[in-house]
DNA sequence: CCGGATCGTTGACCAAAGTCAATGGTTTTT
DNA sequence: AAAAACCATTGACTTTGGTCAACGATCCGG
């Protein structure tokens, strides 16, 4: 149990059998269906969930009921509202499962506990974010400054493995576009 | 010197008088003037550059030459190309400055020392960029899930610092927009 | 194994944003 | 103080993506 988390903890920080022992403690497994909630609009974010086997989406939903998909999430990949998380105010989007995924939950308890008790694990968390606040300013760039036709070709190089496993309306959404444009813009690129 | 980097510094985790003595030994402090680039495309990002004073952008431009804001920053923000920094790729936008402005930089190499021998100064960067995350992750929902005109309402509600001090076509690009759809956005939301 | 969802594609039409060009006001430079 | 650069706005037109609707294919549950 955690192989995959613990394979991760150790590519950053090397940890000592000793260690992996006591923060094991720390961790709870989950299980969770396809298409069951991990978090829901208005509930208070209790866990930043690692991803050990599955995928998950965070999405938010509009007045007209539809959905924008904020993040996908793999093997690999931590998961959370991380601003409900930290501040206990409720969360203004929804995660779900899109396969059936095992995940390792930390509680904020003991994030806290971890953080001043685990030099080590601040370390982890400050990396975590980097990568995520990096691959977000990707997206964001992206987003931005390049055509559209660019962004996807540059979104199934980044993620072959999400475009295999997601349906093409979830990426459609992620990248900000409707289903029908999406499929276009993937004639058009084939037609090259 | 460096007063506001120590307010910010302390209001996220204390330090002694000590501590802020040695850790004075790591920073440097610049002066920058208006239009002067901070980082150009290309380049190594070799500083974190803390703003004690002024304003910087930063941005890209492509290959139609039309530049395209990624960050704005002012007084009490970090700004770097982080990626080229913690990589030592070359960074691939320019950052400069929109008013005559006053920095303090951290190098590569202090940095590196001040993480590994200031857990407070870890704690100090885990926070920072969680906040950087933070910031970014509401830019981007509101990207992809708010229609424009309240895109801008909120952008003038969060930073009405911003929209004060920085020419208006640099906040159409920064929303992604031409000038003069801006322009017409401005208009439509002023005959509400 | 059947029936209902779900999904991707396509077409016709519409709405929104971009482009190009011109104008007038303001700021900056010399 | 004059010239130049920069900036916001507006109009006419074009391009792009969204909307609505229909159709077949596939997946999944009973």
């Amino acid at each position: 149990m955690y192989e995959s988390f613990f394979r991760n903890f150790n590519s950053k920080v090397a940890l000592t059998a000793e260690e992996e022992a006591l923060i094991k403690n720390y961790l709870s497994p989950k299980k969770i269906r396809k298409k069951q909630y991990l978090l829901q609009d208005g509930d208070i974010c209790k866990n930043i969930a690692f991803i050990e086997k599955g995928a998950l989406k965070s999405y938010s939903v509009d007045d007209n009921g539809n959905e924008h998909i904020i993040q996908f999430a793999l093997e690999g990949w931590i998961i959370a509202d991380l601003y409900s998380f930290l501040t206990g105010e409720p969360a203004t989007y929804n995660i779900d499962a899109i396969e059936d995924s095992e995940l390792v939950l930390i509680n904020k308890a003991a994030h806290e506990e971890l953080l001043v008790k685990f030099p080590k694990y601040e370390t982890f968390t400050r990396l975590n974010i980097t990568n995520a606040y990096l691959a977000m300013q990707r997206r964001l760039t992206s987003i931005i400054s390049s055509p559209i036709e660019e962004r996807y070709s540059n979104f199934i190089a980044i993620y072959p493995d999400i475009v295999q496993r997601v349906p093409q309306h979830m990426i459609a959404s992620y990248m900000g576009l409707t289903p029908e444009t999406l499929s276009r813009i993937r004639r058009r690129i084939l037609s090259k």
